[in-house]
DNA sequence: TCTGGGGTCCTAGGACCC
DNA sequence: TCTGGGGTCCTAGGACCC
């Protein structure tokens, strides 16, 4: 069993879930497996394009971030649902407890994937029998399709589960670069793009074999460091480890907005200001983080985007901090042209009981107050012609889509059935 | 009839300090 | 008289991923 585990080196999974939101709403109804299936925002909201579509529906051509309209120009029969993340993240959930009876060694990377280090796993079998098992076990315990990647780093063994899908195992070992990986055209390659695939066309680097090959100095010159790296990926060498916790080292908490309609209202702006500040104040108490930079996000009618930020003297957590500042952002960067969307994030976040020590000198104190923003409430109903705080209470408890517990449950007993 | 929302990482320039 | 160079922080924006 030991030769499948090479001495120098790892072995690492990527698991991959195959069409991952359209499998959940099929294991959920199995009425709709086999059909074109297309998960999607609101159209009349503008917000109409499919995030997720079954194999059924790609086989028409339907593919992510279409707009719908065009989607079901591909395919007239497409059934089109909202998305229910509720469903998606206790299917999550439940997906990497299965990985967790593996190993401990798992670095989830989005709801839908994550990678393994199974490296000190020879007691359980070879890596194709693990592979093998986990899938099986997705399959069986949630109906859910998975393709697994095998490899001796992250880069191959995501390489490697895009290469069969859905349901698929692939094994990339070194040796089998030259002949698996480096045929690939170069769009194909994870960490490029549109805009660096095109860049390198543009130097004749077609295939992932042309990037692995090519002159590292020309490399360097046309995409700075990021061109050392990605040669270094086509040839195999990543040695970025598995990090377990990295899921937890937050980095920004955000939340944006598509608006109904462009709008160039600052009193819709700051209703809407309001309510983002209030969602991205509800998920760092959940995940009890504080900010010390706040970015606000203006995308206009021509989808041109701009970002600016400022950092603070001192760490916030209430909404109305949130607000307060964003309302300032807003008010110093707008250029009066309509607004088509509107973005809140907290940045360069710091974990609450870290920060216990500074935080019980002022924790009931907001920084608004503190820093006489505004002095009162009045002076704040002056500026806006209403108390901009008034509702936001009520908000936050209308606000969170919390069905989700006795919901959960049911999805639950529902997969184990 | 166009093109969502959640993130991460990197770069580049200016301010400021030593 | 005629201006070096390194380091860090802050801000804005680009590119990429799912």
């Amino acid at each position: 069993m030991s030769k499948y585990y090479p001495k120098n080196g790892r072995v690492i999974f990527h698991v991959d879930m195959n069409s991952f939101y359209a499998s959940v709403e099929m294991a959920f109804n199995p009425e709709l497996k086999g059909k074109p299936l297309a998960i999607a925002g609101n159209p009349e909201e503008r917000k109409g394009i499919v995030v997720t579509s079954s194999y059924e529906a790609r086989k028409h051509g339907v593919r992510t971030t279409m707009p719908l309209w065009e989607a079901r120009k591909h395919c007239p029969d497409l059934i089109v649902m909202r998305p229910n993340f509720d469903r998606y993240r206790t299917a999550s959930k439940e997906m990497f407890k299965i990985l967790s009876d593996v190993t401990e060694q798992i670095q989830p990377v989005s709801i839908d994937e994550g990678y393994m280090d199974i490296t000190d796993c020879e007691d359980q079998g070879t890596p194709l029998e693990i592979a093998d098992q986990i899938q099986r076990r997705i399959a069986e315990e949630l109906d859910l399709p998975c393709s697994i990647g095998i490899a001796p780093n992250k880069f191959l063994a995501k390489m490697a589960s895009d290469m069969k899908k859905p349901m698929g195992i692939t094994v990339l070992r070194k040796r089998d670069i030259p002949q698996k990986l480096w045929p690939l055209d170069i769009g194909e390659m994870y960490g490029v793009g549109e805009k660096t695939a095109e860049k390198l066309k543009k130097i004749d680097v077609k295939t992932i074999g042309d990037l692995a090959a090519h002159d590292v100095l020309q490399l360097k010159r046309v995409l700075g460091i990021n061109g050392e790296r990605l040669q270094n990926r086509a040839n195999g060498v990543d040695q970025r480890p598995v990090d377990p916790d990295a899921v937890h080292e937050f980095k920004s908490i955000g939340k944006s907005t598509t608006l109904p309609e462009d709008t160039t209202d600052e009193r819709e702006v700051q209703q809407v200001l309001r309510r983002l500040s209030s969602k991205v104040a509800d998920r760092m108490r959940a995940k009890r983080v504080l900010a010390r930079n706040v970015q606000v996000m203006i995308r206009y009618h021509d989808r041109k985007t701009i970002t600016r930020s400022t950092q603070l003297p001192e760490h916030i957590k209430h909404a109305e901090d949130l607000f307060n500042i964003s309302v300032r952002l807003f008010d110093q960067h707008w250029n009066q042209k309509p607004i088509r969307l509107l973005g809140v994030t907290a940045q360069d976040l710091a974990e609450e009981k870290e920060l216990s020590q500074q935080l019980d000198l002022f924790s009931y104190e907001t920084y608004a107050e503190k820093e006489n923003l505004y002095k009162t409430i009045d002076d704040l109903t002056e500026r806006y012609g209403k108390n901009p705080f008034q509702d936001l209470t009520s908000h936050n408890n209308n606000d969170k889509g919390n069905v989700s517990t006795s919901f959960q449950k049911d999805f639950l007993d529902d997969y184990k059935k």
